[in-house]
DNA sequence: ATTAATTTTGCTCCCGCGTGCAAATTTCTA
DNA sequence: TAGAAATTTGCACGCGGGAGCAAAATTAAT
């Protein structure tokens, strides 16, 4: 195989080169490859020429270094069993990039895993980290601000009260009472609500949303079961030891469920291990509006949020200067489909 | 509020600081944060006292500046329809930080943003860049190598032929042989293979598999389907127009799918568009077992990549300072469940 | 107790690029 | 066309830490 020799790692050009190739200095090069920089457009070509010939790209460490800026984003995850944090991946990091951004993915185990996943963020020095998970309550975040070591703080899609953290979210309460108020028109009268872990913090607040509504306008609490994680076959599988040996007369007419992750489980066991018609016999509610809910097979009422918005909301957090209270909640749209 | 005041950010405590503090030089500071340095105990634990009381964390980005290391690889995804790539982003992300490397996601969106995405990561000097996509055909390959400006370049979960690549995939020729031979040896005769879009190359080998076998077998070729991305809904809408005119005689009597996310949108529509049962009037099979196929609404018979395996070898091929070919096909394992 | 062997520590010289300013060009004005 | 105004360009210095070696401090050996 003649003339088959393997590409060799060469990663030593530097602005210098190009400035000698290009008979200007490296500050020029460096200038050429900065959109904000003053430079001639006589100059510039003869830059990206040599630049092109010797395959020089900037080095963003170097500049990083420099210049106090990473344009780097943390993002740190956890509950990946939940297929709704796919599409939050997919919209953050389509549109993150888009402006400039690049992302450290850090998949965060555990609680006790946050402060890692933290120091690994502040060790690359983002300038930002954002946070879709389920982990961080009031005692990680503190620990994150009190090292200081971030100038932002953003909690994607689920609020929080620390001042010191900007929360990018739907609005909960709003959205449940929605969810409530149909269900009560529909006539639903004997609701069970699917909750998800029970953090200390920053957790969501659909679920006492939705007991005060029930309460005020029944003046009876509605039953509430919780499931551990957003996981689907968690959830499939508390419903069906909550529910398995009850008669028609004692199951739930409806279950609102937290989440899609969790109402999907839920739909697969209520139909395939207990035998009973959605929405005839268990109607059910989700949240998020995952690409499945719109699927033949679900056909899930839920509630979308407006992801695109909230991301393209959090680039401009990400790219302000200014330092004022950021927090915002979104509103988001029923989607009703036939499951309820 | 008194004492409220709000954590200011001060990114500015560097190793000297703590060497102050510590009575010792900056270069023992830092080697205090080197697990291969040599150091002594005591004035390890001195560094260590004042690193703590400083909030003091060593600069990833001039560590890699100067090292040319930067412990950070590029994982470029695309086709974020399917479910799978959830698990895979998952597992990846789990061992590789585990093992100390730092992820940079990229998302690229199509063909023609390969080579940004690329450019990305060469600008942070990532030392590997790893492939978990679609859009990698030989032509952008190319252009990644030429560049020669990553140390390793890495098509996961899927085959490549080229010689300066390196390929952790399950072996699929293997996988749908048996496959194939499972479908032949329950007495279905009628199959239909559902395959995803055809890239040009790095493509998978199962719907060639198939199609030779039952060649080889019965001497005919078997209808096969080609959806243009691994998304359910897509897969869906392609295989109700394919079947909805067909009466019980030419309707195909298993559907082999080239993957689980197609094999999902093909089962939410027989059943639910066009009326039929799995697997009585058609059976289904899939590929890579996805967490939903395994629930109570698919059982789907499928094939599992040992991809925590995989994603363990990858961690050692990073850590390999050698040369040689690191291309490697795992075994999985054919998981029979209730829908063929 | 000395000297040799070994471990630790400090230091010089980069890594590649941004900041801010002064010098050099270019363009504009009268 | 000279002189002023505006634009470009070059440069010293710094960002935070690694490699490799020489000096210093410990430990081992005789």
């Amino acid at each position: 195989m003649p003339n088959d020799k393997k590409p060799v790692f060469e990663g030593n050009i530097t602005a210098d080169d190009v400035a000698v190739e290009a008979g200007v200095s490296r500050w020029t090069v460096n200038r050429a490859f900065r959109k904000d920089a003053s430079i001639s457009s006589k100059s510039l070509e003869k830059v990206r020429i040599a630049a092109e010939k010797l395959g020089y790209v900037p080095d963003l460490r170097a500049a990083s270094l420099a210049s106090d800026r990473s344009n780097l984003v943390a993002l740190l995850i956890d509950d990946f069993a939940n297929p709704h944090k796919l599409v939050m991946m997919e919209r953050l990091t389509r549109i993150l990039r888009r402006e400039g951004w690049d992302i450290l993915l850090v998949n965060t185990l555990d609680r006790a895993d946050a402060g890692h996943a933290l120091l690994n963020a502040s060790q690359r020095r983002v300038d930002a980290v954002i946070l879709i998970g389920i982990q961080f309550d009031d005692e990680v975040l503190d620990t994150a601000l009190h090292a200081r070591r971030f100038r932002k703080l953003i909690i994607f899609a689920r609020t929080s009260r620390n001042p010191n953290t900007i929360s990018i979210a739907v609005d909960d309460v709003h959205a449940m009472k929605e969810i409530a108020n149909y269900v009560h028109e529909r006539g639903f009268r004997r609701p069970m609500f699917l909750a998800g872990p029970r953090t200390s913090s920053a957790h969501l607040l659909r679920k006492e949303t939705f007991v005060d509504y029930w309460r005020q306008h029944f003046g009876s609490e509605p039953e509430t079961v919780s499931v551990s994680a957003y996981d689907p076959a968690l959830a499939a599988s508390i419903v069906e030891t909550t529910l398995v040996d009850r008669n028609k007369a004692t199951l739930p007419d409806i279950l609102v469920c937290e989440n899609d992750a969790l109402a999907i489980g839920a739909t697969d066991v209520i139909r395939h291990k207990l035998g009973l018609r959605i929405p005839q016999d268990i109607a059910i509610t989700g949240f998020d509006d995952v690409p499945q809910a719109e699927g033949a097979n679900y056909r899930l009422t839920t509630y979308r949020q407006p992801l695109t918005d909230m991301a393209e909301y959090l680039v401009k957090v990400l790219g302000s200067e200014e330092d004022r209270d950021f927090d915002r909640l979104f509103q988001g749209k029923l989607m009703i489909r036939d499951s309820a």
